[in-house]
DNA sequence: TAAATCCTGTCA
DNA sequence: TGACAGGATTTA
């Protein structure tokens, strides 16, 4: 699913690609995709051109020339590809941003829980922004300020890693692969955690997600980056989704369990 | 804090 | 063929 490295990927594709691009028109076939509704989305974002890819954990953040933003949230099967106009039509394809020299941005959603949304202006795009926790990999994320986020938490490290108000960013496959480089167990609580164990956590935290940038993230799902392809952290994962397989580690089997409503994946030798 | 919700392809 | 997966929000 596409979490920070995959929405960086993305981020850092499209500005490689279509900065400066203008949008011609936009259609759909599926209104709840586009908010606050796509003839708003319509209106404001047509005519106007791409200025600026910004990204806050895992939104996408497509800054307009007018002033407003159209923010993307690919939840667990939104994928953003860019097409050339008369390309065939792509899986769950259901908006098209067709843009200058016959490009098309296209939203494509297998489950439709992601969407586009347009922010019209700076104070709302503000204002978002401050709903999430601190970005993991800015130099302001220290293990000092992981210490004071978990020291007063009192459930399970992995809930507390996927909550967004606490870090921006964090999802399913590598919070589980940050406890496991990190040697902590999922289901610890996040209070107990001694200094020490903050300390590997952030290092792995960091060390995890810049790995899967440069490898463009992970794609065990739906995830693909703006050219249709496959990320290659997918290779280097060492516990999400290899419940039954063993630990690169130590050999014993990976587990799998449901820490906070959530499949978590982990080596019950390696972490305590 | 836990469960339900949204949605649909995949797997048992 | 029904259970399951899952980010974020809503409801119990």
């Amino acid at each position: 699913m596409p979490e920070l490295p995959e929405v960086e990927t993305i981020r850092s594709q499209l500005e490689k690609e279509i900065k400066g691009a203008r949008i011609k028109d936009v259609t759909w076939d599926v209104s709840k995709l586009l908010l606050p509704n796509p003839e708003k989305v319509k209106q404001t974002i047509v005519g106007a051109s791409f200025t600026e890819f910004g990204r806050r954990g895992k939104l996408l953040l497509m800054k307009l020339s007018n002033g407003a933003t159209l923010a993307a949230h690919l939840k667990l099967t939104g994928r953003l590809l860019l097409r050339k106009k008369g390309d065939p039509k792509d899986e769950w394809q259901h908006v098209v941003i067709s843009l200058d020299k016959d490009r098309e941005l296209r939203f494509t959603e297998l489950r439709k829980f992601g969407y586009l949304k347009v922010l019209q202006d700076q104070k709302e795009l503000e204002k978002i922004k401050q709903e999430y926790g601190p970005e993991p990999l800015s130099a302001d994320f220290t293990p000092e300020v992981l210490n004071k986020i978990l020291s007063n938490k009192k459930s399970a490290i992995k809930k507390v890693l996927l909550d967004q108000k606490n870090i921006a960013g964090i999802g399913n496959i590598y919070a589980d692969e940050s406890l496991f480089a990190a040697k902590i167990h999922p289901e610890r609580l996040a209070n107990t955690l001694t200094t020490s164990e903050i300390k590997e956590l952030h290092k792995a935290i960091q060390v995890i997600l810049k790995n899967a940038i440069k490898h463009r993230g992970t794609s065990t799902d739906a995830y693909r980056d703006i050219y249709g392809e496959k990320g290659t952290f997918t290779q280097l994962r060492k516990v999400y989704g290899r419940q039954g397989k063993p630990c690169s580690n130590c050999g014993t089997i990976i587990k799998k369990i449901v820490v906070g409503g959530r499949g978590t994946h982990f080596c019950p030798h390696c972490q305590k």
